[in-house]
DNA sequence: TGAAATGTTGGGGCG
DNA sequence: ACGCCCCAACATTTC
């Protein structure tokens, strides 16, 4: 007997480590549910719930299968150990199965497993599987890994002419005989993490069958326009794919071969939006290599040294105002908004809102890649501290320091005629595309109607903002 | 996967 | 016709 480890591959389809724990022997499925150590790592709510009803999906699709899914709750994972070792000992397990996590909590539990398991003959693997490229498998000719994307990417590239045309799916596993084992009930909550409104569920639900029939829209309606559209956060014109990728709904192999329908079966033949949209896909691989590579990562050191000395500002009440949305910068309001009430938040505004925090606001990006992982439904450490690395200018290949987003200026020119900003902010509603980005700028406004606007004025003055930015990395 | 400051050019108004 | 100024439009540099 085998047994399947799930954690964020929460799929039948295209699952290595499932079909690999079935293949010749049955398996039995085990899901850990470990609230102290999803705290640590500010999982979301809405996240952790979306885990559980997948899971729960999940339990009856193997249950059709006849096979099993076992919940244990180990509050951390250096608990794990002995939990999976007593299941192990008790079903007479020969393999342990899982697909591979790459943050350092995470392969140093794998880690305690295996090593424990194999001290009673017991094999533990974890399968390649969340990416396309292993981790440390692509390195430059001085066996180092990529800090530049832009190289990172071009290896990529060339190795992708070859792994999409032996592009193969694992299917779904077969249905086993019948054991003497039953499945647990997946608990519809968990201790410390609050409910979430049926509205945020309905935007988000869950099952394999949804997320192709997102991947597949996105592939018939937006990729042909992804490289044109995709910076308009009015537009949804962006997959929105990433809770579903990163809970493991959806496998990256499957987002290739779907993508293949739009250029005749070869990726690289130039269509211009799923080229952007493989680049994006690239980045996620990008910053995953980076996480594995280099394990400060994962506690959130900053990649370049000096920055450390970065004399970050201490203020709870600014901070407050960015996380609620009452900056008075109405892109920044609205998006920030959209964060707390969908779990997701377009990616060009995950940009700007993380831009004005850490240079304008100059307050640690380390607040706000917390704030972002205990609010978003993708939140993942490997992308979530790599883009937030990047805004703050502390990463690899991250964007150069002096070149800071103006808010105002990237509200006028990605959300033109400000419909993203009305849809989020009903009290600047009525006015027009020229007022609504700046709305106390207009000279020409009756004062009694500055009055009555229920919306704060702009918190920092940005050309002073700007300059200390400048000033403070400098000095560095 | 900028923005602001600074420099250059060229057309039009005007004496 | 010409020089001068203004300034928008564009280009380059700087942060």
């Amino acid at each position: 007997m085998n047994l399947m480890w799930f954690r964020t591959d929460l799929r039948l389809h295209d699952n290595t480590a499932l079909h690999f724990a079935q293949k010749d022997s049955d398996c039995i499925a085990l899901f850990i549910i470990s609230p102290k150590q999803w705290k640590f790592h500010d999982d979301a709510d809405c996240k952790v719930d979306f885990w559980l009803r997948q899971l729960q999906q999940l339990c009856q699709d193997l249950d059709d299968l006849n096979i099993p899914l076992l919940i244990r709750t180990c509050e951390l994972w250096e608990d794990c150990t002995d939990t999976i070792f007593e299941l192990c000992e008790q079903h007479n397990i020969q393999k342990v199965h899982c697909n591979q996590e790459y943050g350092f909590d995470e392969m140093q539990r794998d880690q305690a497993v295996a090593k424990k398991l194999s001290t009673h003959d017991i094999d533990f693997e974890a399968h390649h599987d969340r990416l396309l490229f292993p981790v440390g498998s692509i390195k430059n000719q001085s066996d180092e890994y990529y800090k530049v994307f832009g190289a990172f990417k071009k290896v990529c590239y060339e190795r992708l002419d070859h792994l999409q045309h032996q592009l193969e799916l694992y299917p779904k596993p077969k249905k086993q005989n019948k054991l003497k084992i039953s499945s647990d009930t997946v608990p519809h909550s968990v201790d410390g993490f609050a409910p979430v409104p049926q509205s945020l569920q309905n935007q988000w639900q869950i099952g394999e069958i949804e997320a192709w029939n997102r991947l597949d829209a996105f592939i018939d309606q937006h990729i042909n326009q992804y490289h044109v559209e995709r910076d308009f956060p009015a537009f949804d014109s962006t997959s929105q794919l990433s809770a579903y990728l990163n809970a493991g709904l959806l496998s990256i192999r499957q987002c290739l071969k779907a993508a293949q329908i739009n250029t005749d079966g070869d990726l690289l033949s130039g269509n211009e939006g799923v080229r952007i949209w493989l680049d994006e896909l690239l980045w996620r691989e990008f910053y995953s290599h980076l996480l594995y590579g280099f394990p400060k990562l994962s506690q959130h050191q900053p990649f370049k040294e000096e920055t450390i000395h970065i004399a970050w500002r201490d203020n709870d009440s600014d901070l407050r105002s960015w996380q609620n949305g009452e900056t008075g910068f109405p892109i920044i309001d609205a998006a920030m908004r959209q964060l707390k009430h969908t779990g997701w938040m377009h990616n060009r505004l995950r940009m700007i809102v993380a831009m004005f925090l850490t240079k304008n606001l100059l307050i640690d990006w380390r607040s706000g890649e917390q704030w972002f992982m205990q609010h978003l439904i993708d939140g993942d450490l490997a992308a979530n501290n790599g883009g937030w690395q990047w805004s703050a200018s502390t990463g690899t290949d991250s964007v150069p320091y002096f070149r800071i987003f103006n808010p105002i200026t990237q509200s006028k020119k990605f959300d033109p005629h400000g419909e993203f900003i009305r849809a989020w902010l009903p009290e600047l509603a009525h006015l027009d595309e020229k007022a609504i980005h700046e709305p106390y700028k207009s000279a020409k406004k009756s004062s009694e109607e500055i009055d009555t606007l229920d919306y704060p004025k702009p918190m920092v003055d940005l050309k002073q903002s700007r300059q200390r930015a400048l000033d403070t990395f400098k000095n560095l």
